[in-house]
DNA sequence: GATTCAAATTTGTCAGACAACTTCAGATCG
DNA sequence: CGATCTGAAGTTGTCTGACAAATTTGAATC
């Protein structure tokens, strides 16, 4: 098995910088065919903690699980969070969303507004029609980090976007049209746009904490003491 | 290249669920070898955006990126990093981190307090010998990670104290000791402590941010337009 | 129509070979 | 003696062909 390679090479405590046993040799401590050991070692490239170079050798660059961050939760196989898990990863994405708005209203560029606004008009019209809008509602938060000018924040929130998706789903399902929460939404976001747009870091930082204080009571969960960060006010 | 199929596949645009076209096609459709295709899809599988099995075919598990997040910059040949790109993942850990220790500074407990104290005892042993704390100085910050009691917290410092490292190397260098950054480090971290110990959450989210502003600073960048995230004061 | 079974298909693994590149010891030259 | 060049050995990257294991498919059968 290729796991059990994977396994015994992050179990070996190699140090960054250490070079690993050439393939050959892995191949006979293990029994198995150069064609395994090479899957496992691009298993071990992708993420992150092996290096190899042609004619040299493979080299640890990292160490295992650190190359990455995931957001964790149920399992592969019952892959639903607990609502505690949402909570938190709310929390994170509280502290991010919030800080990103901010610093996009004060670094937004023109093609920033016009990605937001494009989000902001199919939205809309989902809203009109009672359809479904969770991609637009991702591409919106997406186009606030990236009018940060800062790649790796963006790069975050397409990351947590994914994870976001099913939080974002009860909003623009029917049962949320009837109940007023993708209107409601819809607001929020007017809101954080009319702040970027108008340069309002401040603003732009409330009106971001607003709406996700607003999301999470929508899932149900209980943002009190998010607050904490920057005391936010939160108007029942 | 490997690495041209895996763009191929990622830019493919596959809903999960679907089947990847099988090993032989995609031999022909690049003009390489099995073994490069196998190799390739190795990597989505650990990236868990692809699961195979076997007498059926390879299917999409997840979109491209959903799995995790890493922080990028330079290349696989080149892993430096660009003084801008350190700049941005600085500015992710800044949004971050004052919340972070904010947070800590409400939900800490006993235990919490224990691990930032053991940690700074060390980094003052270190301090006082000239030694290398960059073991410790994470250690202090994924302490007041845990404090926020949010797991998804936690595990973000801790992924993100890998890429810190070296930017910290600095400070604990014989250099560093020289020029009083050590030693000025070990000042931000008490008054970060003593805030979060004193349930000042205000005061521990401004003394986390004026940390992160003078580490920025002894790296040389310009971190001046972070504080629009909360207006910090950023006294010269 | 439902079941059974065998053939085709596909992934997983093995073996050997060669190319591209790196490394290092030894030869060569100043 | 020291620096430089050379070539052989070692290592990863890729190719080819083959077989095993699992699944899928379709035809034959009941």
């Amino acid at each position: 098995m290729a796991r059990q390679l994977e396994e015994w090479i992050s179990s070996e405590r190699l140090e960054p910088g250490a070079q690993l046993p050439t393939e050959r040799v892995l191949c006979e401590r293990f029994g198995v065919s150069r064609a395994v050991i090479r899957e496992a070692i691009s298993r071990l490239k992708a993420d992150g903690c092996v290096r190899t170079r042609q004619g040299s050798g493979a080299y640890v660059a990292a160490l295992p699980g650190q190359g990455s961050f995931r957001i964790v939760g149920g399992t592969p196989d019952a892959p639903e969070r607990l609502p505690r898990e949402v909570s938190d990863v709310f929390e994170l994405r509280y502290l991010i969303e919030t800080g990103a708005a901010a610093l996009a209203a004060v670094r937004r560029e023109e093609q920033d507004l016009d990605r937001m606004r494009l989000a902001l008009v199919r939205m809309r019209e989902a809203l009109a029609s009672g359809a479904d809008a969770v991609a637009d509602d991702d591409a919106f938060h997406v186009a606030v980090a990236a009018a940060t000018r800062n790649p790796q924040l963006e790069r975050f929130q397409l990351f947590m976007a994914r994870h976001l998706s099913e939080s974002r789903a009860p909003t623009w399902s029917p049962a949320g049209h009837l109940e007023g929460w993708a209107e409601q939404a819809q607001d929020e976001h007017e809101r954080i746009f009319g702040a970027i747009a108008a340069g309002d870091a401040s603003g732009a930082h409330a009106a971001a904490a607003a709406h996700l204080v607003r999301a999470a009571r929508r899932l149900g969960l209980d943002p009190q003491r998010w607050g904490a960060a920057d005391n936010v006010e939160i108007e029942q």
